[in-house]
DNA sequence: TTGAAAGCGCTAACAA
DNA sequence: TTGTTAGCGCTTTCAA
């Protein structure tokens, strides 16, 4: 348990490191022309080029990305930024938005830096910003009020977000989240459902807001009763969903929508309690779908979204930013509608 | 939906930013005084020191990292590894770990360079040092046989293993798990429990192994007979678990211990499904807490950890590495044993 | 206690 | 097509 150990210090492992002008010097050509064979960025001969290659392969040469960084004002880094209370049930969404991100990060030789930030806490992302680590930033999930996105507005650095904003004149990458909901939602009413009620969580995420208007939408447009349909928001706790749930079932509803697996997750383990079966005594279906609910039994319908594509998505945008070229204020990816046994 | 946007050049950003030779000549000095007043290393005089300062602060100054890091061969950055399959068990782990190593690193003006990594395809992490992104690295979850390691330890950079590793030299910080499962065997040996099961995880994992080892030393310590304990490895499915609990009820244990909260939380789905009351017909312990055991009807007997302090430890003994200074090759942390409903 | 000057490794005008 | 020459913004000898 006591081995000591101690480490060469940072003078002993640089010294090793080979610089634009050793291969400049073994190839007895100057240091631009390196530079230019290994950018690709002014003209050169074919033949230097192919030579400088050769070499640096050889002797695996990699450019500073620090030197690189001040010759060229880049950082080579963007930000990818988390909310810090984010629970169990967010994380894996945030980690396959990330592998999209450094899936299309890598290619342009991008790494990502990783902030979580609370709320009203800002004090990281200042940080971040500010020493200029990152060229660019990547939010995860917005609130309605979002100081970040305020800050980032103000620091006028290229950001995108994924989720959609309130604010103004902000790239978002979203899913069709209105479309999408009022899809189910409708698919449901014509299945014959005719009283429904849909338990949703914080009311001050944007996605919350937003899957509850594709919800109204069907409502509306397939001419639900009003006096049938119960929302109930807000449900953070398991009493708060408990709560929902008995409200729901005591109005006699014959499906419970849930916004979100968490929510689903928790609503089919008070049923399950109560013995109550899906679906034959009350069907379930949720807007958000995981793991959690497709290996349940009888598996829940739900709206299937792709975590990754939207960080592909968001991390292309951010580089076209980057390089001023336009991009759309807002994109929308779609989305499967799985119906499953939960809704038979 | 389709606002078109368009970005200031970065040329249009860069020009507001203020440079040291900016504050050396707004103060009539030279760049060395302001840099000596901002690093505090060398003489300088404390008057000069608090103008300095002052101005810096008004104006609010930043030095240029990529400046600073071309002239001292520091990035201000540190990697963190994680396994790029990582479930979502895990990532609430790694994620507390990271606020810990956050909450250090950014005292000393660090940021995170995260890194999803997957067995076998070291290409990002390759990436990450070969490019000198990093000053260090933290990895988290180790394997048996871990590539990562060994292809850290070959390209000498400081490097910490949240978790423990097989490979000689590597600097560890774990918790104490031998010791800790050891010590909750024994508490339910003691209590009178003489049959009971282990289910665990997969063999590969480091920590599965010492978990092993910390339950056979309490039951061989505690004599045992050995055909009244039970060990099920490599329970990865759900199908493969509820063989082990399906086995471990016909062998009538009187305790079922699992290694992790993923599988404890399947445990208890099982015996909910079949209708066994914990701990009237059987008891439950896990050598792993979370939330999902927390808050089960009833709690979960369970060994708790501390992943922040993990992450706290790590990233100070690998500042430690940074700057040449001597460090214990193991660090084990504590943990505690709660005593729960579930094995009254 | 302070400053001048060189240099970290790379890029980009400008010349040739 | 290639090279020369200034930087990028900061640190760090070395000298004053």
């Amino acid at each position: 348990m006591a081995g000591q150990n101690e480490w060469t210090t940072t003078k002993g492992r640089e010294q090793s490191r080979i610089t634009i002008g050793d291969v400049a010097e073994a190839l007895g050509i100057s240091k631009t022309t390196v530079s230019r064979a290994i950018s690709g960025k002014g003209r050169i001969g074919e033949q230097t080029r192919q030579r400088v290659l050769a070499y640096i392969e050889e002797n695996n040469y990699r450019p500073n990305p620090m030197a690189q960084g001040l010759a060229q004002s880049k950082t080579y880094n963007i930000g990818w930024v988390i909310p810090g209370d984010s629970t169990i049930t967010d994380l894996p969404f945030f980690q396959r938005c990330m592998i999209g991100i450094s899936e299309v990060a890598s290619k342009e030789n991008y790494d990502i830096l990783i902030s979580m930030v609370y709320d009203h806490e800002l004090e990281h992302l200042r940080r971040v910003v500010e020493n200029h680590k990152v060229d660019g930033i990547i939010l995860g999930r917005t609130l309605i009020d979002d100081e970040r996105v305020r800050f980032l507005k103000e620091h006028d650095i290229p950001f995108v977000v994924i989720g959609s904003s309130s604010e103004p004149d902000v790239i978002q990458i979203d899913n069709d989240h209105v479309k999408a909901c009022r899809e189910l939602t409708s698919i449901l009413i014509m299945k014959g459902i005719r009283r429904l009620a849909l338990i949703g969580g914080d009311e001050n995420h944007v996605v919350n807001q937003t899957r509850r208007r594709g919800f109204e939408e069907a409502v509306a447009e397939q001419h639900l009763n009003e006096d049938d349909v119960f929302i109930y928001m807000n449900g953070e706790t398991k009493v708060d969903i408990e709560r929902s749930v008995e409200e729901a079932l005591r109005n006699q509803v014959e499906c419970i929508v849930t916004m979100d697996d968490r929510i689903g997750f928790e609503v089919i383990n008070i049923l399950k309690r109560d013995g109550i079966q899906i679906p034959d005594q009350v069907k379930l279906a949720s807007f958000y779908s995981s793991d959690l609910l497709e290996s349940n039994q009888p598996a829940v319908t739900a709206l299937q979204y792709d975590p990754k594509e939207l960080g592909v998505v968001a991390c292309r945008t951010l580089f076209d930013m980057m390089n001023a070229r336009q991009v759309d204020e807002k994109v929308l990816l779609s989305y499967e509608v799985a119906l499953r046994g939960s809704t038979q």
